[in-house]
DNA sequence: CTGCTACTAAACTGTTCAGTTTAACCTTGA
DNA sequence: TCAAGGTTAAACTGAACAGTTTAGTAGCAG
């Protein structure tokens, strides 16, 4: 029975466990914040266990960067109802896009990969292929469509997709990526976003 | 007259050198990824003296941040003409806030910033007021008498303001901050900031 | 009981780097 | 000519930390 309980761990037991760690660690701290003692004592394994599954720091850290897009991809902004009026759809997207954009995971996140973009920059572009690409991948295909039905002006659909999501971004996450403000109320959140949906549809709507 | 000469150095001839390699060192590398005896050479100064004007290298970075944000509040978006219609000065800011916010010295600034939050928090905090905060009042002191004079809708001008800037950002930001796209044309700069022009005129002008 | 594999604690290596110290060296002003 | 203050190179201290090694333990299969 060994080999075949759980989610088949690909080697050793431990496997998930120095995942874990390293995850908890590496959100709490960044990349070159996060010494990896703490990681293991945090997974509670050994220093030479998690050296065993992974040849140095950053391959650690690429396979948790890695795991956690996927994750958050399956999450946010999954399914947009593609049959649904252009003011469902955006305010739909606002709220949830405006919400993620200030999540603890998100600005984490964020924070990293911009830090340690200089030591290597494949994370940051895998981060950002991953995320912000994706999901704006995913907004382009329902706007095609919206144009296509005449709901929304004909104008490239990638620059709509892209200011949409910058205004999500307006008034409150830069205070947040600066650490001058921490916490949200949901009538900020709520504001930010239901002005962001009435500019879009102001330059793009029918 | 040694002590009169030039802009008065506070104490001893070499203090702006130091200032000036500092500049360099930690724009090239940000807080962490500089070190101290790269300032030092690079400012021609020895070790020794360099600490001798500042009592540790956080205090050094404080400084020369502190220095630089004025010199940029000086330069950027220095004096809108007031007077001109909306139109006009959205196109004028549009251009030169799109190109700031691509230039080397505004994402090594944003970098080291948001890298560096959570080991001294103030230094992000002091560059989001003297940086985007500014910038934005600045941009709504326009924005009321323009509201006044019946040429833009009664919204609150501070949100205006907001997703204006946040629009410049559109497209061309995040892939220069993940580094994954590191030159721009002005045909591409041009682009993003027209189409935030004509965004926030659609929602925003009578 | 044997042998194998995963795991562990802890000590160790080597490096990087902030900040200090020392002893000597200019420059300038009296 | 002397003294003082700013400056220097270079060696040094101490801490942090990635990655390795060693000697040994726990559990399981045959």
């Amino acid at each position: 029975m060994s080999a075949h309980t759980s989610t088949a761990s690909p080697k050793g037991r431990k496997y998930e466990d120095v995942l874990g760690g390293a995850r908890e660690i590496f959100l709490r701290d960044g990349f070159e914040g996060a010494s990896v003692d703490d990681i293991a004592r945090a997974a509670g394994v050994s220093k030479a266990t998690l050296y065993s599954y992974f040849s140095d720091k950053r391959e650690l850290f690429r396979e948790v960067t890695r795991v956690e897009c996927e994750r958050m991809a399956e999450t946010t902004l999954a399914r947009i109802d593609f049959n649904a009026p252009p003011r469902e759809v955006f305010t739909t997207a606002a709220h949830s896009l405006t919400r993620f954009l200030l999540s603890n995971f998100s600005l984490q996140m964020f924070r990293t990969c911009v830090a340690e973009a200089a030591r290597f920059p494949e994370l940051g572009q895998a981060f950002y292929q991953n995320g912000p690409e994706m999901g704006r991948a995913r907004m382009v295909v329902y706007l095609k469509l919206a144009i296509e039905r005449g709901q929304l002006h004909d104008v490239d659909p990638d620059m709509i997709a892209e200011q949409f999501s910058e205004l999500c971004r307006a008034r409150l996450w830069s205070r947040a990526i600066f650490g001058v403000q921490t916490s949200f109320s949901e009538a900020e959140i709520n504001e930010v976003a239901n002005h962001a949906v009435e500019t879009v549809l102001a330059r793009f709507a029918v």
